[in-house]
DNA sequence: CAGCATCCGATCTGATACTG
DNA sequence: CAGTATCAGATCGGATGCTG
């Protein structure tokens, strides 16, 4: 994925950089400070392997991520947030802030006491 | 689209809602006010009338927004935003922001005084 | 461990035509 | 005008196997 270049409107913008299934869980984490791609998919549930890699490399090519590799056997790469990253984070942040809300009005305060939400 | 019932966290409900790729442009048009399904077209540049439909029903079925139909020829309908919609929006707007401030950072000023959103 | 390549099914989107 | 149906192409995502 490349980033476009032609966006009409600044929303369209930031949404094509979030918009990849697992791209908000993938920022959540980072926010929590920096993390191996072997920790991430350890704390995201469900993600394949190729997944995380190409939404870690399109999160690089926007810019909102940068890596630093660790040469070497074993090998070990960490990835951070950039200052765009943080930014990109605010809207990820909201995203979870309404989605307890919603579930709140839906009734599952124990699911959300469950994961330690509540 | 059915929004699923098995998030595994509230940010992937939230992200799931405004995923589609037209869904925070039509979300940012109807914080403005109630809106017919041609005057959301008109205002939104490059989407089909099937695209835009489809997503109405799709954020209907999220109860994100409501609409009233007026019987009769022509035909007249307005969507708006729900209570629900409109926490949504808050999501959508920091996007919008932090789309304005990605801009900035890239010398896009231009861009966006054309746009009046400067 | 980190990352890439390939194959394939699922999903999304767009164009077009049609209905009430 | 609002909404639906269909079809084709594009994109996305998941499984698996391979490399350094």
């Amino acid at each position: 994925m490349k980033m476009r270049s032609d966006y009409t409107c600044p929303l369209e913008m930031t949404h094509d950089i979030i918009r990849g299934k697992w791209k908000p869980l993938i920022l959540w984490q980072l926010s929590k400070g920096e993390c191996s791609p072997s920790a991430l998919k350890k704390s995201i549930q469900g993600i394949s392997q190729k997944m995380l890699i190409q939404h870690l490399n399109e999160l690089l090519d926007c810019g909102v991520i940068e890596k630093t590799s660790h040469e070497g056997y074993p090998l070990k790469t960490s990835y951070f947030l950039t200052e765009r990253g943080k930014k990109i984070f605010e809207a990820v942040s909201i995203m979870q802030s309404v989605g307890i809300e919603m579930m709140l009005e839906d009734n599952r305060e124990d699911f959300l006491k469950d994961k330690g939400l509540l």
